[in-house]
DNA sequence: GGTCTAACTGAAATTTGATTTCAATTAGAC
DNA sequence: GTCTAATTGAAATCAAATTTCAGTTAGACC
């Protein structure tokens, strides 16, 4: 699959869970999901701003639609605890959490959180319906390690 | 152990660490400290400020102390996602994490995460010298269940 | 005890991320 | 094409957080 198929499919999907929701396809979502798709990458509001204002997308919009987006499941919160929100775009089969170097703010991507049974556990002793989780492991990277 | 001694204990234990990071022990941070070892409760930087205003103790010294309190260990950073910062007093022996209701906002603690072997796993893989980590559980309390 | 100085303070000003307001525009149903 | 509620961008606003700065204080050293 190539790259712009797949970003051409995540959009058709996400248009798709728009209608669903009773939302319209309007051009600065179509900018801002496409901005995400092709980069695939967490983003500040104003990273996303400055990355589309050139389209005629202003600030205010991308607040508006990064909260709508991440309502409907294309895009979700990330926190790495600095003082930003952060979203990033929802794909498919890719659950994963970050390991953030308190140094300098760089950002690895992790896969193997394995939470669930944890999750059961805290649902059956709490009555909470348990929905979702976000992790975040803190350290220093190679390089933020010398330098001290 | 009665609680005040507990408190006495360990507000000794945070002067000593104050000092030994090079740190006067001055009124508000006493007042601070004091106020989160008897609450025992996570709190906002605004939160804090109500509760102390009366001894003095300015909103601008809140949010540095908080800060500082929190990089010599005394304190910790949460985060609800709510777009709120908040600390909670660092207890011996106590490693927790919140279960966080998506309605009302409500907060549960629980104790069993369980992550040390993924973060030597993620230390080997990475190179990060991994720190510590933070873990937030979304769902529903059975009130807001109803409410829906 | 008193003296001294760097650390620290509170109040005010400022910055900045985020939200609200509102008149103009537009997606999409008909 | 017509219509209308949803959506937009710019400006105003709000509020959290930070910076500035002159005055105060903790605690080291006599």
């Amino acid at each position: 699959m190539k790259n712009s198929e797949g970003s051409q499919a995540l959009l058709e999907e996400a248009a798709s869970k728009l209608r669903q929701a009773g939302y319209k396809l309007t051009r600065p979502r179509r900018v801002i999901m496409e901005w995400f798709y092709r980069k695939q990458e967490h983003a500040t509001p104003h990273q996303v701003h400055a990355a589309v204002k050139d389209f005629g997308v202003g600030l205010t919009s991308v607040y508006r639609n990064l909260e709508l987006l991440a309502q409907v499941g294309i895009l979700r919160q990330v926190c790495f605890h600095d003082g930003y929100q952060r979203y990033e775009p929802v794909l498919p089969g890719d659950h994963h959490h970050h390991l953030i170097c308190s140094g300098c703010g760089k950002v690895v991507k992790f896969f193997n959180c394995d939470l669930d049974k944890l999750e059961e556990q805290l649902a059956a002793e709490t009555g909470y319906v348990v929905d979702r989780h976000m992790l975040q492991v803190f350290g220093y990277c190679r390089r933020c390690q010398k330098d001290r």
